[in-house]
DNA sequence: AAAATAGTCAACCGCATGTCG
DNA sequence: TCGACATGCGGTTGACTATTT
């Protein structure tokens, strides 16, 4: 009973099959035109299908298996303060990244936020013993200094170990317009001046262009917010190694330099207040 | 060593928008 | 102008892996 239109879609995991035809289809015509995949009988996807993987999997200039830097992290999390959860206009400022990663990075990391805002943090951080907890349960003694250490060191020692593409944080041009941040420019919402777009738009060097200097009477830290800054009490910018791979031959992460401290280190910082006279 | 928990990633779904006849 | 179709986007889910207990 099933004509040809009617065939089966497959879905789920693209086979390495697969991943060749449309990899094939896309070098004859282009990255257009997926559903003639289907229709012509290349693949039973469909067309949101093909163009899924392509624009997530198969795409030549992806990072694949390369964690965000952390001058890649401050891009997503200064754009989403400023124009919210356009993925995809925020992956164009992240070469090699997709819509798909940018919005996996931020729900992961909202998790982790609802995580630690939900627990009790007393519990959770004495539960874990020496380790990481142990040490960001001292950071907000040290939070501003150790923030500042994560912007200038060791931010540069994860996009090297990245290597060195990662470090030109330069926006792709948008196809449809000669400013990358064209739409921000025009911003209805008005969060962002042209300006503001025009010093975005120059950055060679992430960390000078994210400061968050930006918006009036914002110090970086008022910018995010609540949250934002309970995240970083909690260490989520400074989270442990795990968070960063092996991208090249080396591996730094954005909190490596924690581990030159001695563990002590912390614990003296742990009894500072109670040795604070009244 | 096993179970529980957390983190990451790939893929699907539904909706919005654009294009064309 | 309208409807069909293609494409793009954001939200969500589930599988898999890593880490912790």
């Amino acid at each position: 009973m099933h004509t040809r239109q009617e065939q089966v879609i497959k879905k789920g995991p693209w086979s390495v099959e697969e991943d060749a035809i449309l990899l094939n289809f896309v070098k004859k015509n282009g990255p257009r035109e997926w559903s003639s995949i289907r229709s012509n009988n290349l693949l039973p996807r469909t067309g949101k299908s093909c163009r899924l993987r392509w624009v997530n999997k198969l795409r030549p200039d992806l990072k694949i298996g390369c964690k965000f830097s952390a001058e890649e992290e401050r891009v997503v999390l200064d754009l989403q303060a400023r124009i919210g959860n356009k993925w995809a206009q925020i992956a164009t400022h992240l070469p090699g990244r997709t819509d798909n990663d940018v919005k996996n990075f931020w729900s992961s990391r909202q998790k982790k936020l609802a995580r630690i805002k939900h627990s009790s943090p007393g519990r959770e951080l004495k539960s874990k013993g020496k380790g990481i907890a142990h040490k960001t349960q001292n950071l907000s003694a040290y939070k501003s200094n150790a923030i500042d250490q994560v912007a200038e060191g060791p931010s540069s020692q994860c996009s090297r170990s990245c290597s060195s593409e990662t470090l030109k944080m330069v926006p792709i041009p948008d196809p449809m317009t000669s400013s990358p941040l064209h739409s921000l420019e025009n911003d209805k919402t008005g969060l962002i001046s042209s300006t503001e777009a025009q010093f975005l738009i120059e950055f060679p060097d992430i960390p000078q262009q994210l400061e968050l200097p930006l918006l009036p009477g914002n110090n970086g830290m008022e910018l995010i917010g609540d949250d934002e800054a309970l995240m970083m009490n909690s260490g989520l910018f400074l989270e442990g190694p795990k968070d960063y791979k092996y991208c090249g031959d080396e591996l730094e992460s954005p909190d490596c330099f924690l581990d030159d401290f001695p563990d002590d280190m912390f614990d003296f910082i742990e009894k500072m207040p109670s040795q604070s006279p009244p």
